[in-house]
DNA sequence: CGTTCACTGTTTACACCGTTAACTGTTCTG
DNA sequence: CAGAACAGTTAACGGTGTAAACAGTGAACG
């Protein structure tokens, strides 16, 4: 239960975040005295609410991080539950789109020395944890190969049992904890990709016909057993970005 | 030829630079003020030299741009010259290696929203072009299989035709410009495989262990023909890293 | 009901930032 | 040797994040 106070408290916390967010990506700047002006407020007064100008950036990012992700997921919700591979692609280029659309928000949550992403990912990782959870339903559907424990580094092994980082591996057996290690690395294609996109180190003409991303996703595809959906999701691919 | 007042003034201008560079990564922080006093200067005597702050940031990215790369061909040229698989594998272990000890000197290079990257593409990018080299003597000895230009999209056969980015392919046939493609997409999964490394957007302890780049550098020494020399790359990297 | 006190805002101020303008001495040049 | 070009200075402006002191307002409690 919350006092009429700490409710209004809670809301012009919101307005804080949802005005620094706006100001990211206006000409004028993220400024504190800019933040306090459009709640017509001064900035001193900020200090109420967020301890420095750094952690306000911290919040902005969480929040960026998570409406983003309800963007995918909807764009993931427009195909069919049972199609996760459809969902996949969805949601990947979703997230590819959004990064090139709004570069200083992406900048601002994943690729930012500032923000201390471990403590972001250890609370949310939102767009993580969907796209973990996506690429295990594209398992339980097309049982693709995944490496073995044995044929895999110890270290490896020891730290995919126990992941740090908050995957939603419940009901999971041990066995299967290979699989990690392909979600691991198919999101570290897509970040990669995605990066290397955003900030252009590349033929620009490669970025904008989305042809690294193209390629990107036909051998992502290829590991997640998707080879014969492969004429389908390249359709879908066309459609959607 | 040069008058003793260029001279003093193009060491001035180094000066400059290497005072920013050190102050980049002081928790002082990169200010015109601070460089100034390195030089027993106020800061603007530093305006008779560059053009605003953000002019200096170019001019310190491209200087570490170009250093870097210096490093790199060390530990390239540390490798039998007849071995360019080995000098390939040396390179990129380098380029990871110093991209995780100097995060913020890699952030103004290669994910810098302020930076110009097309603009510092365009005159230099030593390490792109010494990856370029590179691959390309990979292939020269390895002949590995690269895709004909009619098995690629038109668009992207003309743009390889093309090469917006300074790319050193003189002397090659245009039969050849599959090839580029290949190269990109190399380019493309060290580049990305290295920023999510120092983002850290990982449990930790894959990077500590370089476990995504060693998995990222076997999969990439398929595509380069360098099966057979796997067990070769691995020792070679085991001990490099 | 009145008092107290935590809360939320203000004003003022500080140190620092990038940058401009005006001024001064030195050094090269015709 | 005169004059121009250069390389530095000081002073100042508007901007930043942030700290401190102060003021009103609403909730809680005897």
């Amino acid at each position: 239960m919350l006092t009429s106070r700490e409710q209004t408290r809670a809301e012009t916390m919101r307005k804080i975040v949802r005005a620094s967010r706006k100001l990211l990506t206006s000409k004028g700047g993220f400024t504190l005295r800019a933040v306090a002006a459009q709640l017509d407020m001064t900035a001193p007064a900020l200090y109420r609410y967020v301890e420095s100008h750094e952690q306000l950036m911290q919040l902005v990012a969480v929040d960026i991080d998570s409406t983003a992700t309800e963007e995918f997921k909807k764009e993931r919700d427009k195909q069919s539950a049972e199609d996760p591979a459809a969902q996949l692609m969805a949601a990947a280029v979703a997230f590819r789109t959004w990064a090139l659309t709004n570069k200083a928000e992406f900048h601002l949550v994943f690729t930012n020395p500032e923000v201390d992403h471990n403590a972001l990912l250890q609370t949310q990782a939102a767009s993580g944890l969907m796209f973990h959870e996506l690429l295990f339903r594209v398992w339980e559907k097309y049982q693709f190969p995944f490496p073995a424990a044995e044929t895999l580094e110890p270290e490896l092994v020891s730290l995919l049992c126990d992941p740090q980082i908050p995957i939603d591996m419940k009901g999971v057996p041990e066995e299967l904890y290979g699989l990690v290690w392909v979600f691991m690395r198919s999101w570290a294609a897509l970040y990669g990709t995605v990066t290397l996109e955003v900030y252009g180190h590349l033929d620009p003409r490669v970025v904008e016909h989305g042809l690294i991303f193209r390629a990107m996703i036909e051998d992502q595809a290829g590991v997640l057993g998707l080879t014969d959906e492969l004429p389908r999701m390249r359709a879908l691919i066309d459609k959607l970005i």
